[in-house]
Parts: structure tokens; C-alpha cells; sequence
RNA sequence: GGAGGGAUUCCCGAGUGGCCAAAGGGGGCAGACUGUAAAUCUGCUGGUUCAUCCUUCGGAGGUUCGAAUCCUCCUCCCUCCA
């Protein structure tokens, strides 16, 4: 692999490689094959919808790809489409989705942009707003550009055919959103354009759309949904099952140790920069009797190191082999004051009031259960009152614990 | 317009007058075992002043000593007929 801003020298083969792994589809490979044969930097583009400003791991699949392409040596191009975005979406979805006023297009475009650069290197992404073309374009263009595509070859959607059989409505505007989307392949003349699965159609789109304007037809590469932490569910918020990009080092770094070993090598191909090689050999280790945990602990410090740095990463590896490998309690304990009164306060309502249970009735549970530890000794009563005045460390499980101060 | 079926605790789903804070499963949490993995076993899974009392079974009323269960009205969903 070469560094940035000159093409890589890695085998046209090994190019390949590394492009199509994790990839749900690359249409076409003979094409994408041809083009990198040429030896020039292609352009190659993900759009985004400035909906939902706070990413996950699983919304870095694609940034990932796109930082791959750089380091090929290849030109990206991060899209925001703040003008489609103004329209709505219909992707995947049964009903239309509420488009956004311009103040929330901005705000997000621009969380969007600190977030995104944590992964991509500035200088070799273009970053651009689809406004740019669309704003300028009349009403006899648009026609001219809808004049193209047909009702029948829109229909071929799943999700439109889907509605249109059950006679659900589909707004007209929906059908102008894969070919705005198809042109900003055009106006931005890309050779790759990459996309989540469900967004298939509209990226063929864009292949059309070129063919029509005497551009050659982008590649289209599409790129899969991210399990989550379970292994199983897609990554997402409402399923808590997600490492966010802003999550601290240490949240990060447990999280990612406590995924399935069966997704680990999923985690590699969609999120790590390594090439294939590298993790070719880290599976040869696991097949030749290495414990897996080691090859997680590289997993967790590489992304980490992403979002926090290398000596952050570090640092949430110690933590974590202090606090769970060897059982003893993490250094940074969040301090909370709880006031009990001259009676003082029992157990059970010092731990609601401290944040480690959501109700006295769970305090008692977990008392009851073992689970409460005040101090590294175990709790038996939770109606046990705590005096006023020093500090006490307590326990919930394995990962709730603060250092409450009585008062 | 007519005839039926349904709405239950985070989800699915049983319950058809008291033994129901409500079976079972899923999910989640905790304990054991571990690599904070998976698998497995065990327990818990409405609130509370915790062997107590309070609120919950689509909504509002009613019958009853007592209702998730019966009656009336209302809202929403499904199936069939016209």
C-alpha cells in the first residue's frame, strides 16, 4: 500500500481485493478492473443525507471504503446532499419521510464534516453540496432530465413496485429522487460511486444517467449493513447495540471486546484500513491456536485510535485489561454527591440517587441478586442506612460503579 | 352500509369473575463459568416506606363484596359480505 496522494503500486489484483472486501456487490468488477488498468486516480463518491448528524460504527462502513480508495491513491468525494435533502427520501421505507428546513440541512452537513474527517484525510476529499447544480437548474431542465427515465423502469423498485401493488401512495417527487441523485454522478463525473444495499437503484441510476450524457457508467459498489454489538441486529441507536464514533476510549474499547468472536473478522473487512494481507495472517494466528481476545484487543485499538488516538487507544487497553482481566477498579470513577439526611440513607435509595439503578425496586433486586458491592464487599441488606459525611465506592454488576459521597 | 375478530406488562403471546403484578417465549439485567466473547446453568425482569401499600391489561363509565375477565359508549386495527 502507498502512501497518499500517489497511486498505489500494490498489484492490480490486490487493488481489487481489498476494494470488493466486505462489498455486498461491485457492478461492474471487468469495469472497475479496466479502469484502475488506466493507472489514474479515479473519483469516487458517497453521498449523504444530512439527517442524522450523530454517527455510529455502522454509518462508517462506507467511510471506510472511501479511506481505502485513498490510500490506493484515489480521489473521493464526500457528498452532502443538502438539496435532496430538502426533498425526503423514500428509501426503504413505507411511508415518505419529512424533508428538512435549511437551517437543519446546515447544522447537520457541518457535524457531519467534524465527524467524517476523523476517518478520511482532508486533503484528498472533496467535499461537496448537491445544491451547487440543482439550485441553478430551471424547471425545462428538469423536465429535460425526467424526460429520460420511464414509469416502467422506475416501477422495477422493490420499494415503489411493493406500494404500487398494495396501492400505498408514492409521491411524484419520490421518483425525481433517483434521478437527482443519479445526476450528481454526472455533474461530478464520478468513476465509482458507493452506497449502502438499499440504495442499489438509485446508484444504477447514476449509471444510466452518465450513459445518457456521453460519460462512461460509474462503478457501482455496494456496501452492507453493519451487525451490531449482539452480532445478529443491524447496528443501530434504538437497538443499543452500537459503538457511536463519539463514544469515549474506554466505552469504545469494551464495547468492541464484547462483541461475538463470529463477527470479529466481519469488523475487520467492513471498519479496519488493514490490508488483507495483515488480516490473513491475524487469522492464521486464531487458526493456529492464538487466543481470539488478542486479535480483538487490535481491532479495539485500531478504531479507537481513529476516533481518540493512538495513546487514548493505549490507555483504553490498559484500563480494560486492569478492570476486567484483572478485576480491579477502573481509575477514573465518576464522583456523585448524594445527600442522606442526619438518619442517613439506605442502601437502595443511595444507589437510585447515585444513578447505578433505575428504581429502588432494582436496587433491592440487585442487592438480593449479589450484584452490589460497597467498597469490594458485597452488600446484604439493602435497607442498610449509609451515615453522612466520607465516601464510598459502589458496585452494580460489572460495569456500573461510582465513588458517592455522602452528605 | 352490513357481519364478525382483535387491542394484555419492553416485544410476541396466554389468561375469559376471586388462587393475577398477570402463564410461556423473546429481549434485557444479575450470579456462576469465562476471554466483560459465545455456549451453558441459575435467578430477576411495574412502582414503593419491599413479608407493606399503590398503579397496570386501548379510553370513559357501569354491574359486583371482588373485573384483564361481565355490561354500555368511544377510539384504533384486521377479516368477510354489499
Amino acid at each position: 500500500m502507498s502512501k497518499q496522494g500517489a497511486l498505489s503500486t500494490a498489484s492490480i489484483d490486490e487493488q481489487m481485493a481489498l476494494i470488493s472486501r466486505g462489498a455486498d456487490e461491485v457492478l461492474l468488477e471487468s469495469e472497475l478492473r479496466a479502469r484502475l488498468e488506466k493507472g489514474k486516480p479515479l473519483r469516487i463518491k458517497a453521498g449523504f443525507d444530512p439527517t442524522a448528524p450523530d454517527l455510529h460504527l455502522g454509518h462508517t462502513v462506507l467511510l471506510n471504503k472511501m479511506r481505502q480508495f485513498q490510500m490506493l491513491g484515489h480521489q473521493v468525494i464526500f457528498l452532502i446532499g443538502d438539496f435532496t435533502g430538502r426533498i425526503g427520501d423514500p428509501s426503504g421505507r413505507n411511508a415518505t419521510r419529512p424533508a428538512l428546513d435549511d437551517e437543519a440541512v446546515l447544522a447537520n452537513a457541518q457535524t457531519y464534516k467534524e465527524q467524517v474527517f476523523k476517518v478520511l484525510d482532508p486533503e484528498f476529499t472533496e467535499v461537496r453540496f448537491n445544491a451547487e447544480w440543482f439550485g441553478a437548474m430551471s424547471a425545462s431542465d428538469l423536465i429535460r432530465l425526467a424526460s429520460k427515465q420511464t414509469l416502467a423502469r422506475m416501477l422495477e423498485r422493490d420499494d415503489f413496485a411493493k406500494r404500487y401493488k398494495e396501492q400505498q401512495p408514492i409521491a411524484l417527487h419520490e421518483f425525481l429522487y433517483p434521478m437527482v441523485q443519479g445526476y450528481d454522478s454526472v455533474a461530478l463525473e464520478c468513476d465509482v460511486e458507493l452506497g449502502g444495499t438499499d440504495q442499489k437503484f438509485n446508484l444504477l441510476m447514476g449509471r444510466e444517467l452518465q450513459k445518457g450524457n456521453g460519460q462512461a457508467p460509474q462503478i457501482v459498489i455496494t456496501m452492507p449493513l453493519l451487525e451490531g454489538l449482539d452480532g445478529v441486529q443491524k447496528m443501530s441507536k434504538s437497538l443499543n447495540n452500537y459503538v457511536g464514533v463519539s463514544d469515549a476510549p474506554e466505552e469504545m474499547f469494551g464495547k468492541l471486546m464484547s462483541i461475538p468472536d463470529s463477527i470479529m473478522w466481519r469488523y475487520f473487512d467492513l471498519l479496519s484500513t488493514k490490508t488483507n494481507a495483515d488480516i490473513d495472517s491475524l487469522k492464521a494466528t486464531v487458526e493456529a491456536g492464538a487466543n481470539p481476545r488478542d486479535v480483538k484487543f487490535e481491532l479495539g485499538l485500531e478504531l479507537v485510535e481513529v476516533y481518540h488516538g493512538a495513546a487514548a487507544a493505549e490507555d483504553a487497553k490498559a484500563a480494560f485489561i486492569k478492570r476486567f482481566q484483572k478485576g480491579q477498579l477502573p481509575e477514573n470513577i465518576e464522583t456523585v454527591d448524594v445527600s442522606v439526611g442526619v438518619e442517613g440513607k439506605a442502601i437502595a435509595n443511595v444507589l437510585l440517587e447515585a444513578g447505578l439503578t433505575a428504581s429502588t425496586s432494582e436496587s433491592y433486586r440487585m442487592v438480593k441478586q449479589g450484584a452490589v458491592k460497597i467498597d469490594g464487599e458485597k452488600v446484604e441488606d439493602a435497607k442498610r442506612l449509609l451515615p453522612a459525611g466520607g465516601e464510598v465506592v459502589m458496585q452494580v454488576g460489572k460495569r456500573r460503579v461510582a465513588r458517592v459521597s455522602l452528605n
